[in-house]
DNA sequence: CTGCACCCTGTACCTTAGTACAGACGCAAG
DNA sequence: CTTGCGTCTGTACTAAGGTACAGGGTGCAG
């Protein structure tokens, strides 16, 4: 049980330093203590967390999912069940992706095969086909003044963040205030976005739900 | 044939007013003519090109290939058969990408069939999936201060080539190449320059990269 | 005791494809 | 004549996952 500096250990991981301080700062990786000098120096058990962050990036779980399932390794009485809902969610939207590539290569096939090979490109078919008008997106996009008329939203400076984990507690538990539909915190700007329903909550109570989670907010409320 | 603004193009083309700006800075669009006021006003055919933009994005071009399309539309000389290779390096990376994707896919299937789906985090047999060393990635990240320094440049006399967009098709795709740090590929001398770390790849794995994208590698490993 | 590799913080930068303003100006209807 | 929508330029911001310094401090081997 050797401890390590930070280089030993990127090393061992095989990741770069420049990393590894990335994934303290995203709350992968706990901050570890500093003795003499401020070095920081990890237990040799760090080597496995990092490897782990790799592998659950290689199975295509994001940084942020990958935190979400550290913090369940070492939430007592969570389930396995859980771990195992995100795997299946992951493969869902993997399914998902891998369903889009095919069609795109099934179309660039059809182009290719048809095309002739050589000719002006004034007769090109692929670039033909692009062309076509095809008639889609007829008109899904909103226009822009025809919105979202009853929800107001409102941006607070909070303060006593000390990681983007931080501000991913915030979102979650902003997520189950009633009355809030959608918070965005930012750690690197202190700051979070929330849209809410006036007609169910008001900025005051927000500001209190973040308070009582133990962060401060100094409240700006430029409501629009 | 009626000129149009730019909400009113967005409006027929389904995208929104800054997109088009984006894509005018882009060199995507052309800036149109601003009689008057200094409002863009568009030939009703812009509605036609922006369709083009989305159509090649749906099947996977990024926008800096969808300007060497549009390039090749108006070149004159320019043949149908550089269009069918950008086109074939296209399918080739989406292929790729999805042997990446179905790899992934299966391994989540293993995991999730693995799982008994009940009992504690502790005992979670995907947890501890993620958690095993593997033991990959022995050593392949350079040390830091083996840096730059050790940069090679590498000739190759490419053959296949059958006009100055293939030559483009190629220093796009060695550029995704990992480990390559520039590429000059030549239609008329029939040879590309290429510079790469080796420590993160070789000439045989650059040469792969250019072969698998349809084209020939007389191989004369001029490195230095 | 000197040099060099390593470490620290903080910030800026990279990619792709846009969004989102701010602050100013234009145009047309009521 | 005002109101309101549309447009202009320019800049900053988003996600994701890092990379790349600058400018300074530390620790150890020769």
């Amino acid at each position: 049980m050797k401890p390590l500096t930070i280089g030993a250990l990127a090393d061992r991981a095989g990741v770069g330093v420049e990393t590894i301080r990335f994934y303290e700062r995203k709350g992968l990786v706990r901050r570890p203590a500093r003795p003499g000098a401020g070095f920081r120096v990890y237990p040799e058990d760090a080597v496995g967390r990092i490897r782990f962050i790799r592998q659950a990036q290689a199975l295509g779980f994001t940084l942020q999912e990958i935190g979400g399932l550290l913090a369940l390794r070492v939430t007592p009485g969570s389930d396995c069940a859980a771990v195992r809902t995100r795997a299946v969610a992951k493969r869902a939207i993997v399914q998902t992706r891998l369903a889009e590539l095919e069609r795109i290569r099934d179309a660039l096939d059809k182009l290719i095969a048809a095309c002739p090979g050589r000719g002006a490109v004034t007769t090109c078919t692929i670039l033909e086909a692009l062309a076509q008008a095809t008639g889609m997106t007829p008109d899904t996009r909103p226009r822009r003044n025809a919105r979202s008329k009853a929800m107001k939203s409102l941006e607070l400076k909070i303060q006593g963040m000390h990681c983007d984990g931080c501000a991913g507690t915030i979102e979650s538990l902003l997520a189950r205030e009633p009355g809030v539909k959608g918070a965005s915190v930012s750690y690197a700007a202190g700051k979070g976005q929330i849209l809410y329903d006036p007609a169910a909550t008001d900025p005051a109570r927000v500001a209190a739900a973040i308070e009582r989670a133990g962060y401060r907010v100094a409240a700006d409320p430029t409501a629009s």
